[in-house]
DNA sequence: TATGAATGAGACTTCATTCAT
DNA sequence: AATGAATGAAGTCTCATTCAT
């Protein structure tokens, strides 16, 4: 049931009504766009949605699929040589930061926010992906706390952690005060206490 | 334009709806909540509904404006008598917990997830209620803040407690290791330091 | 699941509408007939069709259904006091003649050429009233056979009669040279041998 | 206008198209079956079918065309050395029966249920066609009659045996009591009286 | 000949809203 | 205040057909 990955691919027309799919379901939410102006700005007419996704919601389906997975593959690249658990907690928070904002993930976010979209099948689907990748938190923070730089309770940690990182999409703005890099320092320091 | 506060009179029939549609929004969200939804939980048919709303947007927006002022009396009342910045702090985010879990505010949640779904007009009379509470969060942690008991940015601690109280709407169960008492103490250990 | 019977009702705008309906479906086809059409013959709108039934194809369902009561019906009034084995065949014959022609059940036909068109589900439900019905002409036709009016089995005799009066539809025409009463004698000598 | 046959045609794209769609029509009813549905058992693409038919309706015409021709040859072929009326006429019967149930002409009766799918240009084509094959069923009929073999209206003795025939796609078995031999003879029995 | 992306008309359906009763 | 039939705009989706490759 897992189709291949085309959200970078720039060429491909999934890939297209992919990314332009998030900035929308990020910007009006998954009910409030209607697949007209999804194909609206890719530049196609409406029904050739279709024949690249067989509705509405396998859209939203493929593309939080997808970005999951972008997500894990750049923390596994900026994971690499890290063995320090606070540096290893650092990469994992500024990844999802980047995620959430950054030019390619954009739409993360969407992850949280339109759960409800889905059907109970998609959801089983997307589950499971979640699941290794809060797996991937947890074992973190459960690293971390081995080491005594943790005072909380891992999933805790891990919820806390999350709800502050999410809401910084409604927020954040790039040419404010902050960086995504010091805003993800700020937040390993709140949670990890010296 | 400020109507009577209803929410909370159980006679009323504007109430009923209020009550209804707050679990309903939270539960499915709005876009996906049908009048006939709402009407059929009353106990009434939708077209009666529209003799106590104009329109479905409006009951969201008396939704939202009703729970605002609902967190706010219980703050008034329960920061009586509390000087110490700390336990003044305490019961913001106690009282922020209650409303997104408790019996009576139950959907404050709706307050960030929903707000894409009121209209521009709807968003500005809102949002003066809102800055309202935002800015009794703000001056806490600033007092917070020159009493030497936190080091972070205060609007920037509000953003990260708000982000983590929100998520517990997420995962928070009342059956759980943890109770709304407990949650509040562990946030607020978090971010102010001793 | 079984809902009232409507088609008769003259005031009803669901006795309306299955009325509308049985003469497009017969006339087009199920599948050539759009709501569009239905609606503006019965003088409403498209989408307020969807207010008596949940779809289209509970239109073609509760159509089916209300036609095989209706003949039913019939069928038992004439053969009130009919004893004889053959006067209660020409009884069914004619009545089922009536119902592929006549003014009333005008669109019994529908029940054999869009058999396809229904939802296995809906299909389940017609199939039991259909049973029913079809266990009548069996008892009548054993009947007759015992009684030495039969030559052929009584199943077969059945598949001849059923295919020679539905394909009467494609043919006949009241202004011709047969009446239906006159049809029916026919079809009931060429089964009935002396 | 009038095709090659090409029906039969083991090596034929268009034999292979034809014959898959006589398949489907008869199973799914014409409107129900998509150009998808056909190229996908065909195992080319949809667009490639129109390499071979101008139109989805132009499938169905020709397949109309060539299944009368089909049937007509095989009615030519065993009524050859036949001359006693009636066996002629249960030539006719069998041929028709075979043509209905049969290897290669399956879907034969979809001459008389899909006949309102036609255009009104395809109808007048493939009436002509009809016209002639029907008259073959008149002229032995009135020769039946001449010979004192038939009691009924030649046409309407037509109109009978069609009927009957055509209904025994809706409940005849292979594998069931009858073979289509015995059928036909059945069939033959009923009209002519001895 | 075949491909398959794209078309575009039109289908069914949903739903907030209105209004005579 | 309530009803419930009706509205009508808008939504998702289907599908025969076209055409550049």
């Amino acid at each position: 049931m897992t189709s291949d990955r085309v959200l970078e691919n720039q060429q491909s027309a999934k890939g297209r009504v992919l990314r332009v799919a998030a900035s929308l379901f990020r910007e009006r939410g998954f009910a409030r766009t209607t697949v007209r102006d999804i194909a609206a700005e890719v530049g196609i007419l409406s029904g050739s949605l279709f024949h690249h996704f067989p509705n509405k919601e396998s859209i939203l389906a493929q593309l939080m699929e997808e970005l999951i997975l972008l997500v894990e593959d750049a923390m596994e690249r900026q994971l690499a040589g890290k063995r320090e658990p606070r540096d290893r907690l650092r990469v994992l928070v500024a990844c999802e930061l980047q995620a959430i904002h950054g030019e390619i993930g954009t739409g993360f976010s969407i992850l949280v926010t339109e759960w409800r979209s889905l059907s109970p099948a998609s959801q089983a689907h997307i589950l499971a992906l979640r699941d290794r990748y809060e797996q991937r938190w947890l074992d973190c923070l459960k690293n971390l706390k081995a080491a005594g730089g943790l005072s909380a309770e891992p999933s805790l940690a891990r919820h806390f952690i999350r709800g502050a990182a999410m809401e910084t999409w409604h927020w954040y703005k790039p040419d404010g005060p902050f960086t995504l890099a010091s805003l993800a320092d700020q937040l390993v320091d709140l949670v990890v206490h010296p």
